[in-house]
DNA sequence: CGTAAAGATTCTGCATACAGGACGCGGTCA
DNA sequence: TGACCGCGTCCTGTATGCAGAATCTTTACG
């Protein structure tokens, strides 16, 4: 049931791309239903009936029932015990337990990578993706950051399928299906912090490890790099949380609850 | 058929959250058709459509297309560009990816276990379990069996409690909902073969320097220890395949093809 | 004034009807 | 003889009606 042309949403955000398969009522449901939960339009706790949310989507309940059964298993939604679901809140421990388990599993791809052997094509793949981002490192537009969230989830979804593993893929898929774990979730934009533009440095020279590493067949190296690399998210994840008005550009910040986080908004719904 | 219970996961611990009373025609459709599935009731590349299914298992469409989601983001299903389903095939490979996969999840979460510290009751519960696990490991009957693997279930489910990471907990159910990526899955009951029966010992060794390395605080040990044990699943894999009349006491084996299966899908629907 | 019970209301789970599309099959034309 | 086109059938996606369950409200009683 799940949509098949799964691709298309990786890094677009506000679905200002016409997909192709908006034909049907379930993906529209599920697009729509995914920018509302983005953008904190619903309060955490509330209870999503369905009938509100019938008129509110324009939808009927069946395709909303299976894309609302779908959020739940991506870890969106939470069901519960009465039935109806309530959107899933995040503790700063859970995003960086993502983070951890992203590395975790991008480690063993990278780990896989190495003691199964590449194709040529695939390193020079990689390599050529890792140059284009060096060069796009050391701007300072808009237009070069775009693309280089593009590059960065091409370089990583490539390592991942060089693992050649189904399975690590799909337990990958799962992983990054929330907003704030995908690979360039927690990468900034922000020029004016010298700590978030070094982080880019430092990455382009992970990947270029990392490329090293898995085409000499080191395999324990490939997985510790990949592990560490994915930890630089952390160190963004911190700034963000020190500059907390950076906090609303990430994708799906209204899902993240920070401590310190007093619920006065429970039963106040002002728009 | 119908062997031990194959989700029991939610059991005997806190919070049983997911108990939607087996009445829902939602819980029946998915029983039946993981049973239909793992028995082999569904030939290789054959297309799944509704209508047959509606008349097969005596619900109706609605709740059907639910379970035929569900078992597709399982992994059990793949969906069809045309709509329907197949039922997804594994190879030998795939299962040793399955359990290699198991073995980094639950390394990662006895590294937790062992960064974040655990609870006396939680290592004491361990050892208990581990204790009894040694009694039954000399036992020949297959009643020592069942409570063996009911055992080494608990076990392996209270290890990922101790992780304490509710996104790693979901990542393990994503992976151990392939029914031979089970910890229990591959453990085999034949005491006939010396070779399974050391297995169980060399497993519970594991079990034990996993809890001493929890208790130790060594969270590197701790993940290698835990990598190990998985691995101790292929080893039975192995012997399953040396002997082929095994395999269909595993579970879900029919969806396993083995290399060699020269496979006449004509008329052989007898397993 | 608090509690509990009963009724009313809303909601979910399910079944089914309907429409559009995909696939296959057969006929026809080059 | 082969390829293409039209038609029929099956199937999926969707909307909606209905029944039971859960929840909220109101009221009566201790």
């Amino acid at each position: 049931m799940a949509q098949r042309p799964r691709r298309g949403w990786a890094v677009s955000e506000e679905g200002a791309i016409p997909n192709p398969a908006n034909r049907t009522q379930l993906t529209r449901a599920l697009l729509r239903l995914r920018e509302l939960i983005y953008n904190g339009e619903f309060a955490p706790g509330e209870r999503m009936s369905e009938l509100p949310l019938v008129e509110r989507l324009g939808v009927s309940r069946t395709p909303l029932r299976l894309a609302l059964a779908q959020l739940e298993h991506e870890g969106l939604l939470r069901g519960l015990p009465g039935g109806g679901y309530v959107v899933r809140e995040f503790t700063q421990g859970d995003v960086r337990d993502a983070v951890e388990l992203r590395g975790v599993l991008e480690g063993t791809a990278a780990r896989f990578a190495a003691e199964r052997g590449t194709t040529a094509r695939d390193l020079r793949a990689l390599r050529a993706t890792n140059e284009t981002i060096q060069k796009l490192v050391h701007r300072a537009d808009y237009e070069s950051f775009e693309r280089y969230l593009h590059l960065n989830e091409s370089f990583h979804a490539r390592l991942i399928k060089m693992a050649r593993s189904p399975l690590l893929e799909r337990a990958m898929e799962g992983v990054i299906s929330l907003p704030f774990a995908a690979p360039s979730a927690l990468v900034l934009a922000e020029a004016e912090l010298p700590a978030s533009r070094d982080i880019l440095i430092i990455a382009h020279r992970h990947h270029g490890a990392l490329i090293e590493a898995i085409e000499r067949r080191q395999s324990g190296r490939a997985e510790a790099i990949a592990r560490e690399h994915a930890r630089l998210s952390l160190t963004n994840l911190e700034i963000v949380v020190d500059h907390r008005d950076m906090l609303d550009r990430l994708p799906g910040a209204s899902l993240i609850t920070l401590p310190g986080d007093s619920d006065t908004n429970s039963d106040s719904d002002h728009s």
